[in-house]
DNA sequence: ACTAAAAAAGCAACATTGTTGCAAAAGAAA
DNA sequence: TTTCTTTTGCAACAATGTTGCTTTTTTAGT
């Protein structure tokens, strides 16, 4: 059984809320919401069109700031000029996130995924440099549009 | 001998240009000019800071459009809504890039650079995926600041 | 439940970034 | 040099992101 009643969603946001000591509000559950019904990520433009019909522009940007602060949901990195966020799989401390997952962006549905079983391989790097955050976004067909 | 004199350097701008059936102008030769004297990337700001007190705004994105379009240079990806570009180090054909290096994000001096030496890894998704390009960016202190 | 203090939302104004159409200027070709 | 083609600059606009301040909502203490 995965479905879940709109009421024990609504609780699951409010408490990943509390548990990040952030006061629960209307655009914070909304936003929470809609990540945790999408699969994959959620470019910034695409946060606004859902939610921002019913909350202003600058809210949605201030709470995805929040969320990022508080490692909620974190960036991936795109050649466009787009931000696309995501949920951090696993809590994420505040301030410094931890996902050493790859991101798979869907060529055909345009769709951006976290493959959290996918873990970014070590890179090997000339002399003189020091690795510390690595990044990998692959490109392909995803499993839906193949 | 590394230096070179700024005849020479014209020159091989020039080259440059018509060998993609571009016609030379003043701002191409600048812009392409300001990629062949830096060794990282640029990001779109840096460029018209240094390029668009000479040239309009809208001449610089449409020169580097051009520049992509001919695969003289690639987009590298960012996670904060900031196109960087870069030389492609093997003349890309039109169209489509073919640039297997990684690229890495001094987070001391802030500046990106294309590893020419360090290929990308073999990614192994999950069932159902295809990979296509795989872009590989790492985070860290790079040999000029540690 | 009520109230006071704190936090967040909304609004307005603005800054930055990116796009488009068109006239003027510069480059290529003969 | 002259003609044709391409590129540039300008202006106007659209989209995106930021900041200060007032009002509203949330929280916590009574």
């Amino acid at each position: 059984m995965s479905g879940k009643t709109a009421i024990q969603i609504d609780n699951q946001v409010s408490d990943m809320l509390k548990r990040n000591n952030l006061s629960v509000t209307d655009s914070r559950r909304k936003i929470l919401q809609l990540f945790l019904e999408q699969a994959g990520a959620l470019a910034h433009g695409d946060i606004e069109k859902r939610a921002g019909e019913k909350f202003d522009r600058v809210t949605v940007y201030r709470t995805l700031q929040t969320f990022v602060d508080k490692g909620i949901i974190h960036t991936i990195p795109t050649a466009d000029n787009s931000i696309r966020y995501a949920l951090c799989k696993d809590e994420c401390s505040e301030g410094h996130h931890h996902d050493h997952h790859i991101h798979f962006v869907c060529s055909v549905c345009n769709n951006t995924y976290c493959l959290d079983d996918v873990v970014t391989p070590e890179i090997k790097l000339p002399k003189g440099y020091s690795a510390g955050h690595v990044e990998v976004v692959v490109e392909g067909v995803c499993k839906n549009c193949k």
